[in-house]
DNA sequence: CGTCATCTTGATTACGCTCAAGCTCCGTGG
DNA sequence: CCACGGAGCTTGAGCGTAATCAAGATGACG
């Protein structure tokens, strides 16, 4: 990890923030590779993040190896939140990109600014919701209905005409609870039904949105 | 649902909250018979709620009637905390039992009762982790290691020689994103392993601790 | 004591996993 | 610019775990 960008005068500015975005004029910016550490399982939840660029991350994994990913957090997306003294999951970068940190102690110092405020409890309600539906998708739903969930889901949070997708197979894979090869089958199989079109194995274009929908349950 | 005691000076005693258990003192008891909801899937999330006796479970539903529980709550547990507006699952007692109701507006009225506020944080901080916890269950974990989670999970909530499942095999099944058959077969292993000794469907002793807590992963 | 929901057990099926080749694509260096 | 190499992806064959379908057994309650 190297620091991307210190604001020159980031003591003195703290207690200003009171409009705008704060974490902007607050937080740090710093530049992470492509599957590098943004914090460790149990470390101390002390920060809170977003991500400008890139997209990153949140994974547990067990004592024989099997993974299970949190969340994938994209540009705009705040993540770290915890209520917890430390984190549960670790966190990584999917690909090299850049991520706004902030140390709660100077959120708490900065005190009440409103929008930021409004804006962590917006993460948080959004992160709860979303790990809901993802506990409903794992618990419930068969792999072409995952793999049709994950899709749609993404479509709506990074909208364009083309879909890019930043983590691997084995990712994906992590996040569903499937393997690769069924995450694969799948894939293709949604391609064959012309669902999907695939211009390399990163990069998709949805061709019947109200078809994958109506796939993922 | 049918009232069962509300205090007889309850908004008069709201401003003197200051110690010990707010929600003893603020909070209106409410009895609720065996399925009977105690909020609905879109509800406002209006009230927080804690177990007095029974137990609650909420779940969420598909359109096809699939369903998955997110999670159980016994005695002295907090439920129905969500930073957002609705709640996303229902909640329903699990038998007849009582739960202690608390309004949100009543509780920021009484401002800053420090002990409250902290039952709050740390009802939420475990909720965040047994959120986490059962995604990993989900996504990742055998029948076997799923049942056998479950049961330590709930031996450590419920210490006593014998556990008694407030739950049917249906609320379990739904719970560990199995089916009925399988949780029972699990058990029924598990049992013919010397690992537990049931004493009817819904009361176990678990004779061998160690071998659940190792099959648990 | 009888009835019915709930639970257990058995037989069979099927969905997704494992193991095993190939293939694609991308980066690298000649 | 193209050949090479290798990680990551796809596809195939066979298997295994858990689901489904189908009887029975248990036990709670009137």
């Amino acid at each position: 990890m190297t620091l991307a960008y210190i604001p020159d005068d980031f003591a003195s500015r703290a207690h200003l923030a009171s409009v705008g975005d704060a974490l902007d004029r607050m937080g740090v910016r710093m530049a992470f590779a492509k599957d590098e550490e943004v914090y460790a399982q149990d470390d101390q939840a002390d920060f809170i993040y977003r991500v400008v660029s890139g997209a990153i991350r949140t994974t547990v994994l067990m004592s024989d190896g099997r993974r299970q990913i949190g969340e994938f957090y994209y540009p705009g997306d705040i993540f770290g939140l915890e209520p917890g003294p430390d984190h549960r999951f670790s966190a990584e970068a999917l690909c090299d990109g850049v991520v706004l940190v902030l140390k709660r102690s100077a959120l708490r110092a900065a005190g009440a600014d409103a929008d930021l405020q409004a804006a962590i409890w917006a993460a948080m309600t959004r992160e709860l919701e979303r790990t809901q539906e993802h506990m409903l998708l794992l618990g419930r739903k068969t792999a072409c209905e995952k793999v049709a969930s994950f899709l749609t889901d993404l479509s709506h949070r990074r909208p364009g005409e083309q879909l890019d997708l930043p983590m691997s197979r084995q990712d994906m894979a992590d996040y569903l609870g499937l393997t690769i090869e069924t995450v694969s089958r799948m894939l293709s199989q949604l391609q064959s039904n012309s669902v999907l079109e695939f211009a390399g194995c990163r990069h998709v274009r949805i061709k019947n949105p109200a078809a994958l929908a109506r796939l993922a349950q």
